[in-house]
RNA sequence: GGGGUCGUAGGGUAGUGGAUAUCCUGUCAGGUUCCGGACCUGAUAACCUGGGUUCGAAUCCCAGCGACUCCGCCA
């Protein structure tokens, strides 16, 4: 509703700059609006026009103002009142926009497909030799975020997860899967990493089983059947454990598309092949580099031994997935960055269209940055695993009420929940400590804090159903006089246009910020409002707004990925 | 050495040119005859430094300092 707010302060500002002689379109000024705390939307045109006109902002304000015609019946327009203070044009909504907010909430979404295109965003993509770690997890999270606020914002979306099957790495952890068995009692990616991290400690011993894993590897991409087999294996047993743990997260990929697949389709030496032709390239031995603009260091895309680089098979990997869609998003690592931008340029020599990247900063921890190998990681599933046991002790202390499944249900959705949200809240170009005791604190105002407000209300709609009280739609709307009702509704109201701007700047984390206002509003109307204790009037006009503000609280949760439970 | 990102109360964090700088946490002081106190109210306390642009700068530009990171015929 807010979007039609603002559409109706555009036209009618415009009507009073024309009417008061001001050539904002000639001067090619924006009218300057803005969400703020004094009014529902600020115009700040005046500051723009002072200099032309030579006056100061506060009379061209207060000139503007009394231009503006507000003369329209109250069923036809949203604005209650405008006014200058200062250099600032005031608007405010009226009774009618909070009337209309709600029952578009009521009504639910419009049938009208606002069909926006088609995206593919990638994320997540571990190596598949071992399980995900913190690390992952923001890049998981920050890109199923986005996933939904896309497709929330109108878009058709596609997952994908890219498998790095290809690498030296996977190559060792097949290699020792012939020697040293899989432990029988562990998740299966924990058992690869068991594996992975036991074959590596010998190749490096001994430089000979480096040549049995290079010839493994050569095999593989010549996709002989034993080598395959093996390869398979491997990389299916540590992503079924992968993405059980990104389904206990809420996380689930369309599709988990190969490296090896562009290699042996014939797709990586088509790059090759048209990279030749079209870019700069020069032979240094036999290995072949390409001069990228803007770029100090060439990229390498083919080896001297003649086959290919990670680079180029993601140049293949990004030319099929263009072919596919209207755009391309990637969710990367920091130290990924050089790599997107490399990436881009080849793309452009090719004539592929680019992808928008969405780039995370590091996760550390306390005691310095991760690393697998020195063990300084903290598993995902080990992290899930302690914040819902901290999410039990919570819902045990509070709910003695309660049986054993119901405890442990609201506790995995509460402390999963935390996990996301915790992830989500932070810009993603903001380097984060992961603190263990902080995140398991459930006590912060995080997610928790959301779910809560959704269970009051949920549970005041319990009550009234109990009552025999309906929710109706003929209630008087005049009787909502307290100003935290009328707050909470105008936070409804700006529910979808968050979401664009989510959507359209990549940023997830406006959403949660967001979300933990919408708990906080609501909380305040809580305390302040009396629903079924109120006289019938008002109760019914109250009902109704609860009834909304669960629907938009599950909402946003759910764009963040987070359950609504209705009792907690 | 070169490039990038970040620097906001004790700690964390929002805010990309405009009104009194957001929120959490910490510390201190309060609040429930009432629909769930995982709640609410008040106090405390911050824009790294130095220049510049501007009517106006946390925000843009330059320099410095600090943190992280990238600069593989690895992925």
């Amino acid at each position: 509703m807010f979007l039609e707010f603002k559409k109706e302060v555009e036209h009618v500002l415009k009507e009073a700059l024309k009417k008061a002689s001001y050539d904002y379109e000639e001067l090619d000024l924006d009218l300057d609006l803005e969400e703020s705390e004094h009014a529902d939307i600020a115009s700040r045109i005046a500051f723009s026009l002072a200099r032309t006109y030579k006056k100061p902002p506060e009379i061209i304000a207060a000139d503007i103002a009394n231009h503006l015609n507000l003369e329209i019946p109250a069923e036809n327009t949203l604005i209650s009142d405008a006014a200058a203070a200062g250099p600032y044009i005031n608007f405010y909504v009226n009774e009618f926009f909070l009337h209309k907010t709600l029952q578009k909430i009521k009504d639910g979404e419009p049938a009208e497909e606002k069909k926006k295109g088609k995206i593919i965003i990638e994320h997540t993509s571990a190596n598949p030799d071992g399980p995900l770690h913190i690390g992952h997890l923001r890049n998981a999270i920050i890109g199923d975020v986005l996933v939904r606020v896309l497709k929330r914002a109108g878009f058709d979306v596609e997952t994908h997860y890219y498998v790095n099957d290809m690498g030296r790495q996977i190559a060792v952890a097949v290699w020792g899967a012939e020697r040293i068995a899989f432990a029988t009692n562990k998740k299966a990616d924990h058992a690869v990493a068991d594996v992975y991290i036991a074959a590596n400690r010998l190749v490096e011993e001994n430089g000979e089983f480096l040549k049995d894993v290079e010839k493994l590897m050569r095999k593989y991409e010549s996709e002989d059947e034993a080598a395959v087999k093996k390869y398979e294996a491997v990389v299916k047993k540590c992503l079924s454990g992968t993405q059980a743990s990104l389904e206990r997260l809420n996380i689930r990929h369309d599709s988990f598309v190969w490296e090896s697949g562009f290699v042996r389709g014939g797709a990586v030496e088509e790059v090759m092949e048209e990279l030749k032709q079209k870019g700069n390239v020069k032979f240094d031995g036999s290995a072949l580099l390409l001069k990228l603009e803007g770029i100090e260091k060439e990229l390498v895309i083919q080896r001297t031994d003649g086959t290919s680089l990670y680079t180029t098979r993601d140049l293949a990997y990004h030319r099929w997935k263009s072919d596919r869609c209207d755009r391309v998003i990637d969710v990367f690592g920091k130290d990924h960055e050089l790599v997107s931008q490399q990436l881009t340029k080849a793309l452009e020599i090719l004539g592929v269209k680019v992808p928008e990247f969405v780039i995370f900063e590091f996760v550390s921890l306390p005691t310095g940055s991760l690393s697998t190998r020195a063990g300084r990681y903290i598993a995902a599933d080990e992290l899930m695993e302690k914040i819902e046991e901290r999410a039990y002790e919570e819902v045990a202390k509070r709910r003695e009420d309660l049986d054993e499944g119901k405890k442990h249900e609201i506790a995995r959705k509460v402390g999963i929940g935390a996990l996301r949200y915790d992830m989500v809240k932070v810009s993603s170009d903001k380097h984060i400590t992961f603190v263990f005791d902080d995140a398991l604190d459930i006590e912060k105002k995080g997610a928790p804090f959301i779910q809560y407000s959704h269970a009051r209300a949920c549970s005041i709609l319990r009550a009234a159903e109990e009552r025999g009280f309906s929710i109706a739609d003929d209630y008087d709307a005049s009787l909502r006089k307290e100003s935290s009702e009328k707050e909470l509704i105008k936070m409804l109201a700006g529910f979808e246009n968050i979401v664009e701007e989510a959507a359209s700047e990549l940023k997830p984390h406006l959403v949660a910020k967001y979300a933990r206002e919408l708990a906080e509003s609501f909380n305040l109307f809580y305390k302040d409002c009396p629903v079924l204790n109120a006289d019938e009037g008002i109760r019914k006009a109250r009902l109704v707004l609860v009834d909304c503000a669960k629907t938009v609280l599950s909402d946003v949760l759910d764009v963040l990925g987070i359950e609504s439970p209705e009792e907690m």
